[in-house]
Formats: C-alpha cells, structure tokens, sequence
DNA sequence: TATGAATGAGTTTTCATTCAT
DNA sequence: AATGAATGAAAACTCATTCAT
C-alpha cells in the first residue's frame, strides 16, 4: 500500500470517529484504533494530531466542492441560479455527516489559521458563481439593476449555512430543504424586475 | 454576597475567560483564575465543568433575549418586520463577542441534549416573533397570499445565523449588516404583492 | 434536643451512610446529609471524621454487648456453654448488617490504635466468659483435664468471626448458624471425657 | 522486559506499598513511585487502580494457593487432615504479611464483585480439600457417621480466617498457631468414633 | 515503515476541615 | 449551637507525543 493510499486510509477512520464523538471529544488514540495502524504508524504519517485534522477538513472540502456538479450555462441566469442553488441543497442533503463535522471544524477555525484559510477558499469559490450570476442577471435586465451582488450571494450562502448550521443544532426544527428554498425563491423573486 | 450573585460572579469570569481562549482552550482552572475564588468554592456552586458551561450559555442566551428592544406594533407589518430585524442586527453587533462564544456552544449543542434544548427556546422565541409578523402582512394583504410564513421565518433566522458564523470563522469576508440588511430587504421585497 | 441526643442522631444517621456505602467508600458530606444536620452542626459534636467514626464504633460495640443476654448459671458447664454459643449465634444473626460494618472498622483498627482498643476490650470480655465455662467443665471432670480453656475459648471466637468474616467477603458460601454450630458442638465433643 | 513482565513489577512493587501503608491510605502514586516507571506507564498496564488491586490480590491468592504443598495420600484421613492443617498453619505463619493485606481487601470484596469472586475460588478450592479429607475418614470409619463434612470444613477454614484476623486486629491476643492448632485437634477428636 | 511501551505535564474533581456570621 | 460558603492540598486519571526496537 502506497503511502498516499496509508494516509487516506488514516483520514477515513479518522472521519468515521469525528462523526461520531464530535471534534471535543475525539482523541488521538480513537483515530489510531480506526485507522488499523499503530501509533507510531499513525505519527509517521502526521506528524500531529493538528496536521490529522487538517488533513480530515481537507479531504472533507475536496468531497464538497466535487460533489458540486458543473451547471449548464444555458437558460437565463434567474434558470441557472436556480439549477445552482437545488444542486447546494442536494450536496448539503447527500453530504449531511460530514456537514454536522464541517461545523465542528468551525471551532478550530477561530485559533487555526490554517483551518480558517480553508474554509476561505471554499466559500469564495461558491460565492463566485453566485455573484457571477446575479451580475449576469442584472446585466440581460433580469434582476433589478440596484441589486448589489455580492451582497446578495453572501445573504444566500449565509441561508444555506445557517440553516445546515440549525439542523445541527436543533434538530427537527428546520424542514430542509424546503425552508431553504422557498427562502432563495424569494430572493429570487425580491431581485427579479 | 448572596448564593445568587455568587454564581454570577462565577458565570461572568467565565464568559472572559470563553470570549479569550475560546471554549476548547478554557480550562476549569482559568475559570477558577477568574471567579477570585478558590477550586472548592466554584465547585461549591457548580459541581462540574459542564454545568458551568450550562450556566454560562444559559446567561448568554438569556443576555440575547433581554437585548431585543419590544418593537412597537404600529405601523404595516413590513415596516415592523424591519425594525425588528433592524433590532436583531444591532443586537448581534453589540454582543459580537458573545456570539462567537455562542458559535463555540454550538459545536456542543450537538452532543449535549441540555445545550441543545437551551437554543431551541431562544431560536423558538424569534421565530414566533418573525412568522407572526408576516402572517400579518399576509392577513393584511402587503404579503402575496402564497407566502409560507413560517419557511420564510425560518430562513430570516438562518440568514442571520449563517452571516454570524460566517463573521466568526472567515473574518472579514461578509459585511455586517450591510449584506444581512440588504438581503432581508430583498426578501422582503419578493414577499410583498 | 440535648447534646447527647444530637450526638445520638448523628451517629445513627453515620450508622445507616455506612451499612450501605462502606467505610471506604463514605464521606463526611454523606454522614452530614444523612445527620439533618449542617456541616458546621455536626462538626461542633465531632471534631473530625476519626472522632465520628470512633463513635459509630463504641456505639456498635455497645449494641453488641448489650445484645448478649446474661446466661442463667444453672445446668452443667457443657449446657452453659451451648446456651452461650447459641446467644452468640443469634446477636451475629440479628445484627447481621452491624457485623458487616464491624468488618469495615477491623481494616481500619491497624492503623488506629483507639479502633484497636476498643476491639480488644469486646474480644476479652466474650473470651473471658467462654474460657471461665470451659474451665468449670474441667473442673467440674466433665471436660478433659488436658483442655487449654483459653485455647480452646479463642478457638470458639476465632469460629465465629471467621464464619461472620466469610458471610460479609463470599455470601452464601456458608450456612449460618448450621456450620458454626456444629462445628462448636463437634468441639464441646471433643473436649468431653 | 516482556509486557507480562512488566506487569508483575508493577504489582510487586504495589504489594510492597500496601503492606506498609495498607489498602486505605495507599495512592496511585505510591504505587507509580514504587513501581519505578511513570504515570503513564503504569497505566498502560492497568487502566484503573481498581484493576490493579485485583492484579495484586489475584497475585496474592495465587501465592497463597502455590505455597499449600501437595499433601501425601498416605495414612489414615485423620492423620492427612492433620498434616493438611499444619501446612496450612505454616502458610498462614510465612505468609504473615500478606495476610494481612488479605484482611484489608476483605472490606472491598461486599462492593466489588470482581474481588469477591476471586475469593470464592480460594476458598472453594480449600474447602474442597478438607471435606473431601472427612468424607473418607467417614468411609473408612475413622470418624463419625454423623459428621457432616461440608459443615465442619467451613468450621475448620473459618477457624483459620477468624484466627488470622483476630491477630492483624489485635495482636498478640491470640497465640498462633498453638490456639488454632488446639482447637482443630479438638475438632477431630470430636469426629473420631 | 511500523510497533507499542513509556513519558509527564496537565486536567478535572474530591473532600476533610475552617470560619465568618 | 448552628449555618453553609469557602479553602486548597491531594487524588485519580488523561492524552499528545516520543523513542528504542
């Protein structure tokens, strides 16, 4: 087994014990038991339980950001931000485990700027396509040309989190993805002409 | 100093020492550092940890809570819904430093049932507030008919959530409220007939 | 209430906290809440948990003595004796929870010389009826004249607190009072001509 | 060193504390100090100090069981019994300090039921040996055919124990093993036709 | 590469006792 | 006599990391 294939093989046990404690209560011994390996084993691939962690919210924004499939640029931009939004929801729904972890990792952004500057890349990325849009939008005169946006793909990515973020919570509370997205319509319609 | 306010004394060092070093970091000693009193004297009102922890988001939530000015109920049902929304912004701007330590709860809430049910109080209680407000606009004839009250609260709710989690673990990349404000506003505009 | 009476309340209120618990296992916090009393209330009769605990002692140490009824010094030195071993046996049967917590004093008794003392004293006042019976036996030609008195009296003792010892340690491995006294009947016969 | 042996120098090293400082008043330190490795290391072998008390007692009892030497099956029963007694008096004699320690895990054996387990075992497998002894002096018409074996070989072991423990609690009153001896020898008098 | 015994500072918690009221 | 808040040394145990093999 290739190096490459041993650390992954780390990352998805590691994966497995963080779903299931949650980040405050996963030990370094927990990840070591899933991975198969030992602990010297383990250590010779991460040289610390930091350097795992990382490695686990890495692979974990690879899955997300892959799972998001590429949307036709056909159809109005009205269409295609809607077609972009329903592919979030299905991503945030398939991927809901791991999402309950991406909330755990929030934790450690605050104090890891390494952490933090990942979840960066992943939010701008999306926050692109929503922005570039929108402007499409208001550029063929679909949306109000007093639209701001980035505003506005922030407000809809800040939607989509808060709600991921309440189903972790308060379980049951939110009716996902319906709230979601009757909420984006409206947006949608608040933008429209 | 009564039995009370002793606790309180507790509870407030121990929000310092959760806004400093965050709540993975924060040991009891730092708590016990921070009260002025001694080990056996905190665990004379708190006897773990965790009821501590308890304590403290209990106050956070109840500080939250106490925040939201009574919004006076003249005028349209859109006028109100925005100076409560209005109100909700500044309270979430004035207590920015207790809102990160709320997103460190939340990594807790998950596998502490007594945390979770704590946050479902307060997040029951603003929904109540937001979905009744729009049923008003609806009866009242300012919101279109098909408007579905309660999604629509609920993805205000998530909209304002996911900007604070957004502040707090990227920083800097949302503009608060600007962005919050401006995509209510659209929300708000595609509710109205 | 008198001072004595208080005295009374807190030890029988200890007496309970450590037929359930262990002495091990007791706190002066469980003798306290188990008193009725406030801490500094049950502190102002005991000066500490040793002296309580001496006090429980005496007062158990006292029950079992009184328990012993006074033998009519009528019939022969061997009906002495049997009535006195089956008195025994009923104060160990009717005091069956006393004498588990008596085995929880005797692991204490090495290293606290008073425990100790007052051991010894209970010891030597039963030893001493026994011996004095088994030597009116001989006396009497009615026990062999080579019978050790005390031997064979610290036997009987030895008899019966290693069967109570075993009853607390591995219960219902012996049949009390069946075992002990056929043992002792089988040792009264051997002592007869 | 292997790990098994690792684990008995940690045992032997806890044996030692215990039989000067006694169960009560001994810590886990004393233990690590005594065991020459560190915290961690002793932990790794026993996960608790409860489960190292069973290490050391199941130790204990094993030393106890290995040092009854193999008795002769020759001769009439009575004589065997007698020989089996006397090697059982010299355990008991040489093994002084360690009976000692027994007495103090007697207290935990009513609230663990791991140790008293293990007591079970040592003392089926001696009671085993005495009755089995009686029966055949019964079938061989040595003793009585009224003896009930299994009662006296309680009576028999529980001479022992309260012997024992009579002299850990208060020593020197007892004269060992003269006392036990007189008595047992009584004892089989009493059984002999 | 891999093993797993070993480290030890750090963590939470306990608990007999004191003392101002 | 009584209260109960407060003390603080000491207890058991944790856990990321190291290192000889």
């Amino acid at each position: 087994m290739s190096s490459e294939e041993r650390r992954q093989q780390i990352i998805d046990g590691a994966t497995e014990v963080l779903i299931e404690k949650g980040i405050v209560a996963s030990r370094m011994n927990d990840f070591i038991e899933a991975s198969g390996l030992s602990k010297g084993g383990v250590y010779h691939h991460f040289s610390s339980k930091e350097e795992l962690m990382i490695g686990v919210l890495t692979h974990l924004l690879v899955i997300n950001a892959e799972s998001m499939q590429a949307i036709p640029d056909t159809g109005s931009a009205r269409e295609q931000l809607i077609l972009l939004l329903q592919e979030y929801e299905k991503v945030i729904a398939s991927l809901a485990q791991y999402n309950r972890l991406l909330l755990d990792f929030f934790v450690l952004a605050p104090h890891t700027p390494e952490v933090s500057e990942l979840f960066k890349q992943g939010y701008l990325s999306f926050l692109a396509k929503l922005s570039g849009l929108i402007q499409q939008g208001i550029d063929e005169g679909e949306f109000k040309a007093s639209t701001n946006p980035e505003a506005i793909a922030r407000g809809l990515q800040a939607l989509y989190d808060g709600m991921g973020m309440t189903m972790m919570v308060v379980p049951n509370l939110v009716s996902f993805p319906s709230d979601a997205s009757e909420t984006a319509m409206t947006i949608i319609a608040g933008m429209c002409r």
